[in-house]
DNA sequence: TCATAATTGACAAGTCAATTGTCAAGTGTT
DNA sequence: AACACTTGACAATTGACTTGTCAATTATGA
């Protein structure tokens, strides 16, 4: 059974890396008023993106009611900004204001520095199989 | 910046995979009235350990209190059991019951089908590499 | 050995990402 | 025009956690 060890070894992983990422992302958001869940919503819209809520959802894999309230929210922060919707009265697009550009750029920032100390001890050819890997796992769990 | 793109896909991949999992687990797991969370205590305890519940928190990273509440309500469940700890009164060391063993090897079982599925589309190498770089990872970030 | 510090179970309250369900307004289809 | 679908707003709930507090127990170090 050493092939499903593995395996077995890899989703437990997943977990735990999952668990510790968060972690992590929170920390660093927490002076910017910013929680994962908004960070998600603003990487869809950076940097030009006008979606509608549903849209986001949709990408983000999500329900429309989750979204809907991460976008009110950084809405009344000034984050994004609903432009009318020639399609839709009711369900405006939504983008980024300036600032939400800026907020997000800095955010990037941050963590590419992060990320590139995270991933110094791991070789190019290793990340590709991961990132293939763990793409497969995916697609197969849809 | 390729090098970083892997990187930040990785960790994109890591939390899409995550709740996939948790979902399919959940799913897996409803009709024996067992939570994610049950499932890694017991994970913990099978086949044989005999732990404290600090002790098991501490394995798991996770707070006390939190596996506090899973093992007293896998305790009446009839699922683990409390066996006097002579090295400290109040901190007994949980065990499974034969039912709990049972049900263990159950869950397993099933994932074992889950999971060979799974990972059928992904080579024994890559395995080994994907494991090794979440592993490096998750050692980098603690 | 004795005081003080650390560990532990029980209980409580809260957080965060997410879900489901419902309603009424708006849209598209036949 | 009738009907089904989409959408935003609102509400309630869930699951996996956290932090904090209390009192009982155990470890320690002068």
């Amino acid at each position: 059974m050493q092939d499903v060890d593995d395996a077995y070894q890899i989703i437990w992983l997943t977990r735990r890396l999952f668990r510790a990422l968060a972690q992590k992302s929170d920390d660093s958001l927490q002076d910017l008023g910013i929680s994962v869940a908004d960070r998600a919503v603003m990487e869809f819209l950076h940097p030009d993106e006008t979606l509608s809520v549903p849209e986001i959802a949709e990408r983000y894999q999500v329900s429309r009611q989750h979204v809907q309230v991460t976008v009110n929210s950084l809405s009344d922060a000034g984050i994004l900004v609903a432009k009318v919707n020639p399609r839709h009265k009711r369900s405006p697009l939504i983008s980024l204001t300036e600032k939400g550009k800026k907020m997000f750029r800095r955010i990037k920032t941050r963590d590419t520095k992060v990320i590139k100390k995270l991933f110094s001890n791991v070789p190019e050819k290793d990340r590709r199989i991961t990132k293939k890997t763990l793409a497969t796992l995916l697609a197969e769990l849809n």
